[in-house]
DNA sequence: TTACACCCTGTAGTATGGTATAAGGTCAAC
DNA sequence: GTTGACCTTATACCATACTACAGGGTGTAA
């Protein structure tokens, strides 16, 4: 597979590739003898899915590629393993948690907007509830 | 009030201060004459709280300050400040729909690593987990 | 008057996650 | 054999949100 065919199965640039490749998110390639062209396999797609995955989900690149070292360390590092995915999991937590609490915030305002009368302005709603509400 | 006495009411650094003044989140303030020296008054201290506030519920700066343009305009403009509101409350929505699906996956694989016999290792775990789930 | 904390501007650097461009080489079709 | 799409590297640039630093001026207190 070239670099052209993988970034576009992956939905990605051809330029984010090798900006992967040079963070070391991607290994370096099999190149072809002359041409000195990339030459991707099946296993490269699937690990620019996770890294495509994992960023939506709101990883940073360094953190994915902690993921991503954690899945060639030998079985007996396995508790080890665990012990990173629940620290991923208790992060996951905190950050539902705050965002559950800037919604609830954002509700707070919403409610007041919806609330407001022809004549009162939205600024005075604004101050009430960031100095009240949060 | 100084630019520092500012800051430290406010929490931020003062260099933030003149970088929120460059941006325009800021207005450009009176100035002692001879000195120069900026001299702000408690609105200034609102406003800059209000960014702060406002950077927490996971604002960028240039919402922020789309946000005080429109705290300026007259009580027709709260449909819009709703909108923008409501916008932010569906991204929080999706962002924790994602955050959810990614700790289940992360569930999954550390209930692997739980049940995993001495012999299974990590990797192929992983492999499962990342291409079955999600 | 000297020390020291504070202020000023302007510029440059940081981290993150890319995107764009220049200058060149390769390959397959027509 | 030439066109055009693709590949290579290296370097520079983008936005965001600061932060630091250089080189200078100000204000107050001992």
């Amino acid at each position: 597979m070239t670099i052209g065919e993988l970034a576009k199965a992956a939905g990605v640039n051809v330029q984010t590739v090798r900006y992967y490749e040079r963070m070391e998110l991607l290994p370096a390639t099999h190149r072809w003898p002359g041409s000195g062209y990339r030459d991707f396999d099946d296993e490269a797609l699937s690990r620019l899915r996770f890294i495509r995955s994992a960023k939506d989900l709101g990883f940073t690149l360094r953190e994915i590629k902690e993921l991503m070292e954690m899945q060639f360390l030998p079985g007996e590092s396995c508790a080890e393993v665990k012990c990173l995915l629940e620290g991923k999991q208790q992060e996951l937590d905190r950050r539902m948690l705050e965002m559950r609490r800037l919604h609830r915030a954002l509700g707070k305002l919403i409610t007041a907007c919806r609330r407001r009368s022809a004549k009162t302005t939205c600024p005075a709603l604004w101050a009430i509830a960031f100095r009240a509400g949060n």
